[in-house]
DNA sequence: TCTGGCGTGAAAACATTTTTCCAAACATTG
DNA sequence: CAATGTTTGGAAAAATGTTTTCACGCCAGA
């Protein structure tokens, strides 16, 4: 009767001939739904399946559950193994260094921020960003804050190459509100702030909003305060071994949105990349 | 304070600000490990975030939940909502968005840059370079080329706060052969060259070699020519499915060699955070 | 038609969870 | 450095959830 596989979905299969009538109908609701289903209290998901509590019951027993709460908690740690799933190859990301080096710790770390990143990164809001940052009718403006500022440069840098109508705005933010000035209803603000978050970026997204700017904030797992007046916000995470917060999690980010901004507009970039290489070689002729 | 979000995910974030510490700390617990850290009895949830109960039952009263298991019929509805099929609603996580997704195809590439990087990484050089790098006798220049600037500049915000006597040498490459003058036999150089590989940063390593000064190279798989002069080279792997090269891989490597700097010499490093921390604070009050 | 076994759910007994209240710890301010 | 307000978790009370018991209805076979 009761078997030791693992999930309880095989174990309902395995069973399914030991069960009655009443314990089949709740075990077909629950896998109609998996495992949501399951997941609620014996009484809710009883009454979903149109059954009684003991029929429920009695059936997480002959699946081989001591009782529903047992039941409840291994579908749970099913749900929770699914979830770290695909990015999870970090697994064979050591070096050869032992296992307790920096280095190791530190990859580990990595690579969970960067799957929980992944994890919480809503795909819709990511489409609707690059649909913004791949629109050359908007300016498009980058700044970042003490620590960001070299992020919002390498944006710059290879925005540049993707696209035209690209400023970056300076670090000292004195100068923002002469910036904000030109700024167009439509445009495009892509804004960095991570711990310590930044009063002055707050306000320059304040009145970036005012003016009609729309507003993309790449930021922390903790969220900045500026994510209330952003039209999208990413979310990354940032915690290593360190007295500091790790943004490579961040780096991917940008670099996803870059790579995904120029495959949305393929031919101008390239056409602009031929360009760009074309002046290298010319520089480098002035170099030697 | 409440907010007509619709997930649990939104409601935390558009109301993080107004959480309490041990609040955060189990906001933190459930993004981490999403939805699943919150699918449990709150007796339970509460103990594995390592907070006490009523904070998790003010917390969820705070996203605007009646009590706890509203809150945990709506964590349930999502994931209902969510495995009902891509089509339904919105599929939020990156895991689930098509294979073919950019998002998914980059976090691919991303993750074998990171494993084969690690892979080919020495730990003994690394060690050594952390040697040089932590060694506050010796005066520590970095230096980036046209991509790298960014790097080299992130480098030199973190180095400042991990030790002293740290400069950053600006890109324009005619003000180079002044720096070389001061430098001293025994200083470092950290110097980042990625394709396409700079004349320039060749020229200037060679000068530097030839005073005397330790030269550590962080380049990609290719190798730049700089690594004939290196005393130490580090390859980071870059290929993604783009025009460019990704250099998520080469900001690991500089963040791990910053986070072994600052374990190198905790005490020292310990007190500049504290300095740094108050010096933030006192300037806040001037920009507040 | 009776008898015995099985499946089922109502309801009682029991266990746990959820909420509320309060005092201690903590941070903040004058 | 005391006064004040906020945050926090322990513990009891209230509410729910889980298990067990038991009686009823159904069906097969004598």
């Amino acid at each position: 009767m009761t078997t030791d596989a693992t999930t309880v979905r095989e174990r309902i299969r395995a069973n399914f001939a030991t069960l009655t009538q009443s314990e089949r109908k709740f075990a077909t609701a629950l896998l109609d739904n998996y495992p949501a289903a399951g997941l609620a209290s014996i009484t809710i998901v009883a009454a979903n399946a149109d059954v009684s509590t003991p029929t429920v019951a009695r059936m997480v027993q002959k699946l081989g559950y001591k009782g529903y709460p047992q039941f409840h908690s291994a579908l749970l740690s099913e749900l929770e193994a699914k979830v770290s799933g695909p990015t999870q190859r970090r697994a064979d990301w050591a070096s050869e260094a032992p296992e307790s080096h920096l280095l190791n710790r530190f990859a580990g770390a990595v690579g969970d921020n960067i799957q929980k990143t992944l994890a919480n990164l809503n795909s819709t809001a990511f489409d609707a960003a690059v649909d913004l940052l791949s629109d050359t009718d908007r300016r498009l403006y980058v700044v970042g804050g003490r620590i960001t500022r070299a992020l919002a440069d390498y944006a710059f840098t290879h925005f540049q190459a993707v696209r035209k109508r690209i400023t970056h705005m300076t670090s000292s933010s004195a100068t923002w509100p002469h910036y904000v000035l030109d700024m167009a209803e439509g445009d495009v603000l892509l804004l960095f702030d991570v711990r310590r978050y930044e009063t002055n970026l707050l306000r320059l997204a304040e009145l970036a909003k005012a003016h009609g700017v729309r507003v993309i904030l790449i930021t922390d797992q903790w969220a900045s305060p500026v994510s209330a007046h952003a039209d999208h916000s990413f979310h990354c995470w940032t915690p290593i071994p360190s007295a500091w917060d790790s943004n490579v999690a961040t780096m991917m980010l940008l670099e996803a949105l870059i790579a995904a901004t120029q495959e949305a507009n393929w031919p101008e970039t390239r056409a602009r990349y031929d360009q760009l290489d074309e002046i290298f070689d010319t520089a480098r002729l002035f170099g030697q």
